[in-house]
DNA sequence: ATCACAGATGTTAGCGGTAACACTCCCCGC
DNA sequence: GCGGGGAGTGTTACCGCTAACATCTGTGAT
């Protein structure tokens, strides 16, 4: 059983069998005009019948071209990379590219350059990397030299390079002017973890939105990206001064542990707080209470990051971007006790 | 700045540099033996100052050896399936393997076996199939022909096909225990979707299970893998005739949806009844209540099919295997109100 | 009839490696 | 002094495909 494997057919096997040279073989396969009907009809059958497919080694090293993005994962596991090598997956399919990926278990930095590395040497067109901090961008952009590349990242990225990532900015908007709208005005921040571009971006956006809306900015508590980290910030919160009248969270599981805590100290949300979550994360509709949180378009970026970069294959010009983000309005949110404020209140 | 991507150097341009042929040169990249050691100092700071790196094609058509696996994913979104294939993704990287990745995005059965076809033709040289449901598995096995291969699967699968998955049956089993030893004896259980392999493993265990200690087999209500069903289920349940003293869930998703149904009917989990799920997906640790679970070893599954494909690869036997899984005891679980039954009881 | 020319096909030469074999040396034993 | 043998290196022939050029037809214009 093991040499009926070697039995894999060539171009000269079919070319053979068509009775025709190896070369019209291959301009049948490559959809070359210069073919009659009647010779292309006999090749497709010959094709067929011996269960050809083209050796993509040999046609690789003859044309230089692979049709093979490399994708880089950085933190594989947590939602947002994950999603997005998803959509990178199904976007790369439809437009006849193949996806070899790197560093999906625990990949640091360091890794991250010798992964492209690899990926250059494999042939790949184009790299994509899903690099969640400013260090792991410039790492990828030093070893990956001229290729073509689309970074997924909200982290500054040099003029010359393209880049594409869920509006965090628009997310948080869209929570805080729910939020606002319902008559908040103490809202509290549960930041992600340090030296994330996402975490950051989300911060600066609830700050930002704050300041614009006149309101001193809220507390502000350190969290990661885990849902125990959202218990222990409620804890936190619970001890303040003053208990803010919502929260936004860095994340949904964040927001669950929030919520978690809360409850346990019989703080009812969203009764006596709000408290909202970012990612629309599996499970969170069923939370207790569902959780209003925003959700992203991982498909859209990935059709986005692979229109761009093929475009950048081709050599043509393109643009970076950003994807929308969509308002999930559930049931953790809900008017201050207080009731609402109006904007020109005391 | 695009000619400058063309000047990728080639093994000739080291020899020249080096003063040697370019067989030489592959010698030393080979860790050739027959070289010595001035020649290979010689050509390794070549290789150095070139920075030098094999074009992975060349080598693959040359030596019919692609160092590449293929892995196919069938619902790449579910929990088990993606954090399956980040766990062989590591262990790929291990063994020196690139690993190339089809179908994460919403992958049909039908298409699975195209995904095969591609990856063959692109000299993978074995083949991983994360398959939950036996069409999947046959369509792959059909595919796939004599290339190694490992399924990841419960299905059954031919005997002369390895497959690796986790222990569906410990899980159940840990789960089981508990509620067995806290005094629970009318388990319910919410399923996962029909013609899911894993679905069905669970579903079996609890059967067998209750049966083993001469219970009565307990409700058994149609779920499917996501939150919202087990919210559904809940509402079944509540309307019974006579209330399971706990719910078995098919994985952590439905058990939160399970939980939010019966908290907003008024009945406490664990006093009122308990919930265990399984998967100990993100978060659960943080619902309300904490979901006791049982957790999967994903890096564990990965470098077990991984060595078993590679095993395979060099014509070595190997055996299909099974991973444990390991309970983590939270709090949605207590003993019935009833009080600890002794098994010998009414 | 002759030539130019386009359409269809074949021939040849790589792409960048590796495998197999050939060739030097140089040291050894007899 | 000469044949044998191994270490170190070079030469040649592929791997399966595509690009570029060469070669055939048959056709219409002259």
């Amino acid at each position: 059983m093991s040499e009926a494997r070697q039995a894999a057919p060539t171009l000269a096997d079919v070319a053979v069998v068509a009775g025709v040279s190896h070369q019209t073989v291959s301009r049948v396969l490559n959809n070359s005009p210069a073919v009659s009907n009647a010779t292309r009809q006999r090749v497709q059958t010959a094709v067929a019948s011996l269960g050809y497919r083209r050796n993509t080694a040999a046609r690789t090293l003859a044309t230089g071209r692979s049709r093979i993005i490399g994708v880089i994962v950085v933190n594989a596991h947590l939602y947002g990379p994950s999603e997005s090598l998803f959509g990178i997956e199904g976007a790369a399919r439809e437009l006849g590219y193949w996806v070899s990926v790197a560093g999906l278990a625990r990949e640091t930095e360091a890794e991250m350059a010798d992964d492209v590395l690899r990926m250059v040497g494999q042939g790949a067109e184009g790299i994509v990397a899903i690099a969640p901090t400013s260090s792991a961008v410039s790492m990828v952009l030093q070893a990956v030299g001229e290729l073509p590349r689309v970074l997924v990242t909200t982290a500054p990225v040099p003029a010359d390079t393209l880049s594409v990532d869920v509006d965090q900015g628009m997310g948080i908007r869209q929570l805080m002017a729910l939020l606002l709208e319902s008559g908040h005005r103490n809202i509290a921040h549960v930041a992600g973890p340090c030296g994330h571009v996402h975490a950051t971006a989300r911060e600066e956006a609830w700050r930002e939105t704050l300041a614009q809306h006149g309101l001193p900015c809220g507390l502000r508590v350190q969290g990661d990206w885990g849902a125990a980290s959202g218990y222990a910030a409620a804890q936190t919160l619970l001890s303040a001064a003053e208990l803010p009248t919502a929260v936004l969270a860095a994340n949904d599981l964040v927001a669950l542990g929030l919520m978690r805590g809360f409850h346990e100290a019989g703080v009812s949300v969203p009764r006596d707080i709000s408290v909202v979550g970012f990612d629309d994360f599996p499970g969170v509709d069923q939370s207790i209470p569902p959780l209003t949180t925003v959700r992203q378009d991982f498909d859209a970026l990935g059709s986005q990051c692979l229109e761009m970069l093929a475009a950048s294959i081709e050599g043509e010009p393109v643009a970076s971007g950003l994807v929308p983000t969509r308002l999930m309005l559930r049931s953790s949110t809900a008017a201050p006790r207080s009731g609402p404020v109006s904007f020109n209140g005391p």
